[in-house]
DNA sequence: CATGAATGAGAATTCATTCAT
DNA sequence: AATGAATGAATTCTCATTCAT
């Protein structure tokens, strides 16, 4: 009877937004962002049209949402103090962390793939910090890989990317027809360490 | 009326559907085939939008029809015969094979794999005969690791397919801001290869 | 719960009441009235959403008090015994009075017709008291140019009212760019004056 | 049977546009623009909303059509040459016009009127050629009364201005349910010639 | 064969209003 | 009294597809 308190809004709030973008992400990975109507979306996050522009301005803002924080969540594996600096473990570590993050969060890796590989996408990332990231992988890696003493570090720059993108790929044609197999992704993770043991 | 004429009419409009796809193919890669409106499509291929349904009974037919000769293309190389049964030469020929079709059409091939990684256009293909295709080179990969005696026939399958795969969407992220030099594709092609030997 | 409490709450009701209308007009006057949504209004006066259906039970009530307030104010002038009776003062008195009016409250007065002349504004005072004040206007100085004897005095209403209306339109439209300056205002006073001694 | 021709099809449009304008035009002029839906408006024009933005791509550029063909319907009479200089005939003249201009095409001035008084729409208007022609007539009241000797040149502009568009505003709010009869409209018209004879 | 006008279903979005707390 | 989450109807706009000529 008593009104709500300010932190009690914020509290529903959040886990509205959370209910939502887990809702969303699983669609627009199930049937593509294109296909998920707003009504859509709602109707499988359990509320209605309108309370969507309560808490996203616009679809293409949810998918924003989404990305930024799933990137988030990826992001903390290699960059645990949100210093800007990728911890720059050994190589084996950093595979590891692709993997697990691929693994936990299966959904997300799909809908971010698929939604960076379409066309005009590339350009509304270029300002995001996401892309930052992205070319901070990119350098990581060829420092490594210049350091080791490799006779054409970019040559294997494009080949580990490839392994990693490829699979990425590959999970969404697959999914969620056919799941690759848990123990399948642990062989293929390890048969990319062992390349570079 | 007399043969000829007839066969004329069939040429014209034989070489019209293509110079539809052409056009159709460019602006589904550089637009998104969920952004390019039938009108669009039509105005860009010099036509008006009712002849496009006297060609193609619907804009997914008209994808359907991209992607099929697209993919007949490929096959070409692998089933020059057409009796569906993949030629089953060294792997080490199918590799070449594979790259020598990305460095001539280069430009194609990366429209292609952009227009088919797209939400909208996987859901597509599943139905499609184009997809048995793609089965079959799984198979015909497979078979081959088997009798070689790999340890893990389908994981070999599963990263020479990343490998590839993950190689064209490199293609379509640099392009066409900044294309992959020749050189690097033929050292990415040969470092392939060695993995195989 | 003291009477003295009760009376409390009516005047802070009745000044919250003003302090809502205030700045519901110079919204409507500055944004229009179709364009002001009730959250844009609430926030503006510094309340929330829910508590504006608590003091007006709509949006359009909410234009009508404003409309009738200001109406009130304009009476007060002419009916300054809230009889229904306007004092028949001579003409002239009538024209200073309408002058001195605007002179007082310039900007309100601006915003008040630039609100009543509101399309969606307009199609509401039709039914409601407000116009009735309009009308004995109209009857007033039709009487008055009858007892006059003017050969046509429907017509000489027609005249002062565009007179007065026509002045005030010219206001909002030079408002708030460039100011007419009072001399002028008084010039155009004393012009209609002229035109009735 | 054979196919239309490109002129048939320009007649077709433009006929259909002159439809679309006529029907919109009464009914802004009546509910309001901002009470009129597309679907209303398309339905009292005979044909379905989609095709609506097959001639004007919104509601507010078919606002925008119609304004700029009444004014050039309208500026014909005062610059029949179209070279962007009005012509200076007698005052008498020019109020005559005007008043023609008033009858002939009345629910256009309404129209014109209530959209010009709207918040936001100065804005809009000031790049326009409408604005332009507008303050060409201020300037040439103002020298005619300058010419003419009048002792306060300006005042009379406003006075003038204000018998106008206070006229047109009169016809505003009479409008749709009691029309002002042609006679008084002929009167008034009269009433002011006298002022300046 | 060729055109583009015409349709209508459905998408994104806005907003007055209600209601649990 | 006060809040803002929640609703749903209405609105603008898009586009694949049909069809008369």
């Amino acid at each position: 009877m008593s009104p709500r308190t300010q932190k009690q809004f914020e509290e529903m709030r959040e886990s509205r937004r959370q209910q939502i973008m887990e809702a969303a992400l699983k669609m627009f990975a199930t049937e593509g962002y294109g296909h998920c109507s707003i009504s859509k979306l709602a109707s499988h996050a359990g509320i209605s049209k309108g309370l969507m522009y309560n808490y996203f301005e616009s679809k293409e803002a949810l998918l924003a949402a989404i990305i930024e924080h799933g990137m988030n969540d990826i992001m903390d594996l290699f960059d645990p103090d949100h210093d800007g600096i990728l911890e720059s473990d050994e190589l084996v570590v950093f595979i590891r962390k692709v993997f697990a993050a691929m693994r936990n969060h299966q959904e997300y890796w799909i809908l971010f793939i698929s939604v960076i590989l379409q066309p005009g996408v590339r350009e509304l990332l270029i300002d995001k910090p996401v892309f930052k990231y992205m070319e901070q992988f990119t350098t990581m890696l060829l420092e490594y890989f210049e350091k080791k003493g490799f006779e054409d570090p970019y040559l294997e720059v494009l080949t580990l990317s490839a392994l990693i993108e490829g699979f990425g790929v590959l999970l969404i044609y697959a999914y969620p027809t056919m799941q690759i197999p848990d123990e399948m992704l642990q062989k293929y993770e390890n048969r990319i360490i062992d390349m570079y043991k």
